[in-house]
DNA sequence: CGTGAAAGCTGAACCGGTTAAGAACGCGGC
DNA sequence: GCCGCGTTCTTAACCGGTTCAGCTTTCACG
């Protein structure tokens, strides 16, 4: 049994199958009568459009929008902000009958291709740039491609790409403020690579945050989201003379390891030691202590990036927004010092 | 800049557009000279394929496989299979130029309807299916789909799709032995849905394998494969009054949170109590104790099926195969029990 | 009753490829 | 000199939609 086409419902109804073509995309051209009678044999024989078909029309679509993730597989399997940012993303997709296509890459000149390709053999309509870097090269190659973008991320370094970008100085300072009060004076942060503009701007509203907090001791060392170098980093850390009593780590799987490094090292959690970790999973609930969290909605930024996008791909004036800022959650792994 | 596209390249070539198509896809029909100077053109004009005028060609195929995963998304985010599972499928279908179209529905019936697009609007050129159930509905839907599919599970279920299958009962006969070879009589499963086919299998196996090891109190719990599911179970099972002395988590998140209950009611792992996660992430190595699991390659699953459907999709014929077993790695969370 | 406009529909071109059928050509053999 | 054949290329149809130009038919209006 071959898919119907158009052809076969013009048939059906004796019409042409242009005739067909406005029935079933509510444009004006036929009576209603006759717009009804093809709405009633399309759906009798089943018929679908031709995503293909479709596509090929002069100014049509493909239906589909893309996603590349550059990070290390095995990183990325425990991150859970992806897979909800994913879900997001899918949530608003679905409902505008639109596909995502999903990219994993090794390295940054794999992700540029991968634009490239879907830009030249028109595989998408569109793309959401995630995990903006400084000088980051592909806000200026996706510019120039004719392939519609938005940013998670930004505002600076979006080039003219609109953006949904997050007030990461907010929730910096929320945190700086709580542990202050709690008494930490040295505070030191495991951040994400250096190379991420998320990265840098949180670096930049912890040193601003701290110091209005009069908090005296900071200090931001660098690793790369995984279990293994937030391990280094922390051990490290708790291994200076004068070392931190309060550690902000820009992911919670970093925490999680943070966390086990204390553990290892005979470190009380929190008496000795708080520990707050940037981006929540059902992963800070589970662990003990539980885990103090800044929360971010991140399904609702991959719904709204997903919704701009839409817009974008079909033409309206589409501006940047902000998301709402990220909310900390204490729970058991931050505390006073104990005297 | 318009896309150039063959006809751009027949005129400068001073060709047909037939012949370009020849010469492109090295079809004989053009003379080695005319071919080379053909591509030479393509290349200088930066010519790539069209996927949707390809994909409209009778018996031209999309360019792209789909992948549903039908699991509530904040079970998602922290659940590492999937991510891996997707870089494994992405390795394998980037370097055949092929796409991967992701979807994440809330329920079967979304997922069912997602085929059904796919198939009638030509999105996709074949499926994978993975979390196979006891009488899953879609195997015997996609079955009549113009779709080829494959399994990733099975075989028991798979109907005649082909399928990617792993032999749980060896690893569950490893997992069970080691607990009763440390002097384990009392082992508890905390397994996930019991709607699962690999769920049963591996229910099957427990039971069989506890009776050769002559262990005699085994038991198999259903959760969800979240963490507050596992949570409630784990609290259950640790208040009988003849309590298990080892816990068997179908995944990692799971065990996870069987350790922070235990660590919650005083039950110190291991002297006490002994868990194996299924499944193995950096979560495992991250928390303390770390994690005993059974580790697969799941990465390399995701290549293989992948593998497979690309097969199917060009019209091969593809025959199940069975992945290696998944291996026992002992670390912290396992020994023998105290006196 | 003639005229103009709007409604309703048809025919054909077009998107960018693939491919079957056929034409032009050179060449060897008889 | 003619025939048959293989090579190389062209022509045209086709995939399944969208859309524009134009042709009827109907109908209101003067």
């Amino acid at each position: 049994m071959r898919r119907p086409t158009i052809v076969d419902i013009a048939r059906v109804a004796g019409v042409s199958k242009g005739a067909v073509s406005y029935a079933l995309n509510g444009k004006p051209g036929v009576s209603e009568r006759t717009r009804q009678r093809i709405l009633d044999i399309a759906r009798d024989l089943g018929w679908a459009p031709s995503g293909p078909a479709r596509a090929l029309s002069p100014g049509g679509r493909v239906g589909a929008v893309g996603l590349v993730v550059d990070r290390p597989a095995h990183a990325l399997g425990v991150e859970p902000f992806f897979m909800q940012l994913v879900s997001g993303i899918e949530a608003e997709l679905t409902v505008a009958g639109v596909d995502l296509v999903l990219h994993v890459t090794e390295d940054q000149e794999a992700e540029l291709a991968a634009y490239r390709r879907w830009a030249a053999e028109r595989r998408v309509d569109g793309v959401i740039l995630v995990d903006l870097r400084v000088d980051d090269p592909r806000v200026g190659e996706v510019e120039e491609l004719p392939l519609p973008a938005v940013v998670l991320g930004g505002p600076e370094g979006a080039g003219g790409l609109p953006c949904l970008h997050s007030d990461e100085a907010a929730a910096m300072r929320e945190v700086v403020r709580y542990l202050a009060a709690l008494g930490h004076r040295g505070i030191a942060r495991i951040a994400g690579p250096e190379g991420f503009r998320h990265t840098r701007d949180r670096t930049r509203a912890f040193r601003a945050a701290a110091e209005e907090a009069g908090v005296a001791r900071t200090r931001t060392v660098h690793a790369d989201y995984t279990g293994e170098a937030a391990t280094r980093a922390t051990r490290r850390l708790l291994a200076l003379a004068e070392r931190p009593t309060a550690l902000v780590y820009d992911n919670d799987l970093m925490a999680v390891a943070g966390l086990g490094v204390a553990r290892e090292m005979g470190v009380d959690v929190p008496s000795q030691l708080s520990i707050v970790a940037w981006d929540d999973s059902v992963l800070c609930g589970l662990v003990r202590p539980s885990l103090t969290a800044i929360v971010r909605d991140t399904v609702s930024s991959g719904r709204e990036a997903a919704r701009m996008l839409l817009g974008r791909v079909a033409g309206d004036g589409v501006v940047s927004r902000q998301a709402p800022p990220g909310e900390l959650h204490p729970r058991a792994s931050t505390g006073p010092l104990a005297p």
